[in-house]
DNA sequence: CTTTATATCGAACGCTCGTTATGTTAAAAA
DNA sequence: TTTTTAACATAACGAGCGTTCGATATAAAG
């Protein structure tokens, strides 16, 4: 056995290079391979099909973000404090790892059954975290709507989309970015007297 | 000549339906003559190539989305109620043909680069219709945070985001889904003591 | 009726895909 | 040293893909 894990990191490195760049179908196995140096076989050789690499790939990133958004959930914050802290760590994460985030939102679909189910699992563990501080906003009256899922689904959709026009190298860092979308969510877009 | 326009419609709504539901890469198009009942080669009568029936696809919501959005910006009302009005007719016509809007959003990387081009100039001129709706409601004082471009593209975040979870025989009516979804852009999360 | 242009078809071409069967090297285990 | 096992390679299979070619049917135009 020479260096196993090794290289099996760089190939589940490579494959989320490839897959969020050209998309899933539209890279081939020879792809990926090629760009490794290798052949065919030895990825099979590794994750048994093309499926296996992608759910190697969506199980990383889905460890690290359900991780990180647990953990900034468990801090002991003032209700709206606390769920600053959760927007932003979210917005950190997809916004360091754009690629497995890409990969993530769109290609669940390409799973099989079992995998695509794996996938739901995550994103309702995801929602059910949101749940719990929007009711803990509620609770303390602080909450405008109570239809939560909405709200929920509204934030989801603003992380989201942040990946597909945020550039590190624009004009505004990273900090400045998520600063300015957690005003938007939690102040909206209208000047108000008391803000 | 026979009933040419007729088919020829008929062959966009099938090759939108399967786009939508399959992808635009995983739809085949032997699965279109198919669903038609049609040769392949027939298809390639009238358009040419799988690329030109997505392009044809395209370039119809293009059309629908674009007129209604200038109709809306065209209103003269207060600003603020304009652009409630551009939101909720933006979150329409995307709820209303969720097919067309996805195909939109995730197959445009399929496209050749004439193709992506023409897409590319749908979503600057959509980018530019907000951009001027928000330079007026800053100019009257109204606008909390002035990174215009990032206020668009949260907008523009939640409003696709939104065909991703709205279904329409939910409980909610899509007129109270749009609603709720202006408030959350316009007002915010939270509370306020004004509001 | 003849010409012409459109609508439709059947069959194939060349290519790429995911996958597998079989073999070889090389390092660790015994 | 022998055995074993993981890491790699070569070569192919069968299927599906987008596309094209050549022919036919059909209806409008002259």
């Amino acid at each position: 056995m020479a260096r196993p894990p090794l290289n099996k990191d760089k190939l589940v490195a490579t494959a989320t290079e490839l897959f969020s760049s050209k998309g899933y179908q539209a890279t081939s196995v020879r792809d990926i391979a090629a760009a490794m140096d290798m052949t065919v076989s030895n990825i099979y050789h590794y994750f048994g099909s093309k499926e296996g690499l992608l759910r190697a790939v969506l199980e990383h990133y889905s460890k690290v973000l359900l991780d990180q958004l647990r953990d900034a959930v468990s801090q002991d914050l003032e209700p709206v404090e606390r769920f600053r802290l959760l927007l932003s760590t979210h917005l950190r994460v997809a916004g360091t790892r754009p690629r497995e985030n890409k990969i993530f939102l769109l290609d669940d679909e390409r799973l099989s059954p079992e995998g695509r189910e794996d996938s739901r699992a995550v994103q309702r563990e995801v929602m059910s975290i949101y749940i719990n501080e929007l009711r803990n906003l509620d609770r303390h009256g602080l909450l405008r709507d109570q239809q939560l899922r909405i709200q929920a689904f509204n934030i989801f959709g603003i992380i989201n989309w942040h990946m597909r026009w945020y550039r590190p190298q624009g004009s505004l860092t990273l900090d400045e970015t998520i600063d300015g979308i957690c005003d938007f969510i939690l102040l909206g877009m209208i000047k108000r007297s008391d803000g």
